[in-house]
DNA sequence: TTGTAAGCGTTATCAC
DNA sequence: GTGATAACGCTTACAA
């Protein structure tokens, strides 16, 4: 049975006169507000069903001041940190009836600001991970996206609910592994150098015990970086390895299983994020684990206090959790 | 400067007042349309900038009757495969200013109908992934979704796009390249029994040469199901295994290094997908590739055909292309 | 309990 | 070139 009005699809009005009562009847019914007679109601039921009707949720966005909607907004969904973020950030969000929008950056620092504020548009709050942005335009940004909460990016001065991973931490937890191991000459594989990410690292990486001797390899966050990084990590005659985050260590990792330099035999490598793969590899990751789900769910319960005007949760740093794997050992004598 | 309208945001009345113009001249000015006097368009615009005016995406999209957002329904987000056909959609939607929804439905089978509706509702058009869904389900619901694209499911009698994997070809190819490695005896990890990419699969397995003897084990999709099905597989007392997807692959190895079992030496072992971690692993798998975010891409054409009332192209196919690596090897004597 | 009608913020069709 | 004004589809006081 096709829809009397003319539009495309069917409407509030067609089953309204279809069930020969008002619109706002039907709004009632489909909404299961106040009270209305039953046996109206099951008029308004059977002739939506036979219509198939279904509501417009821009009409009631629009009526209602409200989509049900956040937005993400990530520099690249390849990463599985942002994957796992998301993945939270759906389910929690879910379980309430939003969805979420998602908008990939696709590493292009410049256009986030535009992609954020874009994506702020058609949601009601928004999840910003941005770890290239430079401060200054987060802080000019951030107002303007309330509510938002940010992932990843502590900035001073910026009004808005935070979770973070403690990289700092982390990497010092990772650096005390290897040297209780006998290790003193390390090398650390360096990420992206305008990423707030690795700026943490560096930070927990600076002022280090006298006797532990570090140097700086510049690198990236990806497989191939981590690939390529393997004859200058042999270059500098080192015993250990820290690479920025998982990827790069695997891409380490398979290229000095082609240079057959055994791990941990000869080197020790150590990843961070424990990413679902770690634990499967051979030899299994040496890394810190960095809960990205747990702080796509937290951020919703963030977003959801801005939505219902409450005060929301305290800001929370995750400190990552050691997992010592088998891709670490004692330092070769 | 506060918005003068009693609402929270700034609307484009607002905008209209400051610059002593009507609305009509302010929507005409914000989407660049028709022509409009130089002057009063500056004014417009600088009435925009400092009133911070960003236009309503919902009330557009009830005006324009587009939202200019497409869904994405996928049964598990964590799967590496879905979230190869988000990124390949989002990127190419992003490109024409669509952005992607995403529906989890956390494998919950019934649910997804109402997610999938649900879900259509706040979108333009709709990319569905059901691998777990009953035929005669899909049948009656994606008449409703439409325009919908489908991913890895081939109905008989659905009208709508499709794009798929020949998961058949693919698992084909593999029990070819164990054999010519002289492997006669080989076990099939199944992946979950009411799964549509599963049964495609075993179609592939059906009427092999007669020389060649296949055990099926019931397994999963999951690295947990691949590591558990360890004994199974030993006792089957098979020189080669075919995991349902690289997860379960991984899964098996990892077990199978615990019980210091040789990979390839003492049995040989090949996945399915190709995901991004299965050339970096030791030993780095064999497996075919399947182009996940290829088939986001297309699905983003065709939607888009479909939403401009074009004919969209053609179905597709993708044949996996067999990676041949580490982890298969000749028939133990 | 039900209906009328006024929004919600934009766009688009007209006249002017 | 610009401005009223009627949609767009729904919700919600306010009346009845």
């Amino acid at each position: 049975m096709p829809p009397s009005s003319s539009s495309g699809s069917v409407t509030i009005g067609d089953v309204a006169a279809m069930a020969q009562v008002s619109t706002a009847t039907v709004s009632r019914v489909m909404n299961g507000r106040s009270t209305v007679d039953p046996g109206i109601a099951a008029r308004v039921l059977a002739a939506a069903e036979s219509l198939r009707y279904a509501p417009s949720a821009v009409a009631r966005g629009l009526a209602l001041g409200r989509t049900s909607t956040v937005g993400l907004v990530v520099p690249d969904l390849a990463n599985p940190s942002f994957q796992s973020a998301l993945r939270g950030l759906s389910r929690a969000a879910g379980v309430h009836g939003y969805r979420v929008l998602v908008a990939d950056s696709a590493e292009d620092v410049g256009e986030e600001p535009i992609l954020a504020t874009e994506a702020r548009r058609r949601c009601d709050a928004l999840v910003l991970c941005a770890p290239r942005m430079p401060s200054d335009a987060l802080l000019d940004l951030v107002p303007r996206l309330a509510p938002v909460v940010l992932l990843n990016r502590d900035v001073r001065g910026i009004d808005a609910p935070l979770l973070a991973v403690d990289y700092a931490s982390g990497i010092r937890d990772l650096v005390h592994h290897l040297v209780q191991f006998g290790h003193r000459r390390l090398a650390y594989l360096a990420g992206p150098k305008d990423s707030a990410s690795n700026a943490e690292r560096l930070r927990g990486l600076h002022g280090l015990d006298g006797d532990v001797d570090l140097v700086e390899i510049p690198c990236g966050a990806r497989f191939s970086d981590g690939h390529e990084a393997a004859d200058p990590v042999l270059a500098a005659g080192v015993t250990g390895v820290l690479a920025f985050n998982d990827l790069v260590a695997f891409g380490l990792l398979g290229a000095l299983h082609e240079r057959n330099v055994d791990v941990p035999g000869d080197l020790s490598v150590v990843g961070f994020d424990d990413i679902q793969f770690a634990r499967y590899t051979t030899p299994a990751l040496t890394t810190v684990s960095a809960p990205q789900e747990e702080l796509g769910e937290q951020a919703w319960r963030r977003l959801r206090s801005l939505l219902d005007g409450e005060r929301p949760e305290h800001n929370v740093f995750y400190r990552p959790r050691l997992e010592r794997r088998a891709s670490s050992g004692p330092c070769p004598a």
